[in-house]
DNA sequence: TAATATGCTACTAATGCAGTAGGAAATTAT
DNA sequence: ATAATTTCCTACTGCATTAGTAGCATATTA
């Protein structure tokens, strides 16, 4: 069940460009070395957030990517889905025909529970609730 | 996230001895004949779920495999950690030293509560939870 | 025209998954 | 004793996915 980095680094751009939102667009040059990550690798994140109409993008000199919505209209759970795939932990949990024991597979029951409980989770937050949370974290870390 | 057949697979079969419990050990034979899956590869997962002390073996003709405590006294999270290796979204989660950008990273709260989420359900649930709701689930589908 | 960015596609190395295979060791039945 | 059954152990293999790298095309600005 773990992450692919495809997913960990999509996210932390995304609220990166979260961060940015209002500010015209962010170059993946900025994000690569806040990040640690290459460039070459987040432009194929983002090409698929792109696709999915969460970021769009500015070529040529001084472009970049912007959020494609204003941070707390974008869920989390449809930038994890674009990256990650789905959180379908099995076929079984959306498609019943996958199986011949759907219907009595105790099992399915325990992957849709799981299923259920993360979409739960990352349905609750959008990008603005995670940037509110970055800003109340700084702000802590300067008192201290 | 998807989970590995591994984890099916075993979650399945320990289902299979927990609903046999108290009748002796019950074969690979049968298991795989019941689930559709190679006794081979069954033997695998249970040397797993044996190093883990969640079941325990009969060698020799009447062998087979018994669960190593009641089915009430076994949480389904441990099944799964056993065969998935853990419910880790990312290291991060459980290492704080796995990356230096710990503590300002908003995406490593989004990823701790995913895991708590999952361990809520998978811990709430045991093997006689399960049990029980295979029962209740043939008896309704006698009724039809 | 040069510099800077994204856009697109192909390629590759490494990893882990999902098994298969074969024989050894233990136990029971004949 | 011997045969049959069953777990035990370890090695091997094919496949798919991940995690990038690389190179060139295209768009935009200075």
């Amino acid at each position: 069940m773990k992450l692919s980095t495809r997913t960990r680094y999509g996210i932390r751009a995304i609220l990166e460009l979260a961060e940015n939102y209002g500010n015209g667009p962010l170059q993946l040059r900025i994000i690569a070395r806040d990040q640690g990550v290459s460039v070459k690798y987040l432009e194929q994140l983002m090409a698929m957030l792109k696709a999915a109409g969460i970021v769009r993008s500015v070529r040529g000199s001084k472009g970049g990517y912007i959020l494609a919505k204003s941070p707390s209209q974008v869920k989390v759970s449809e930038c994890f889905q674009c990256l990650e795939g789905s959180v379908i932990t099995t076929e079984c949990v959306e498609d019943e025909s996958f199986c011949k024991r759907t219907n009595d597979c105790i099992a399915r029951q325990v992957w849709i529970e799981v299923q259920k409980a993360v979409m739960g989770v990352l349905q609750s937050m959008t990008l603005q609730t995670l940037v509110d949370r970055a800003k109340q974290n700084k702000a802590i870390n300067y008192h201290i």
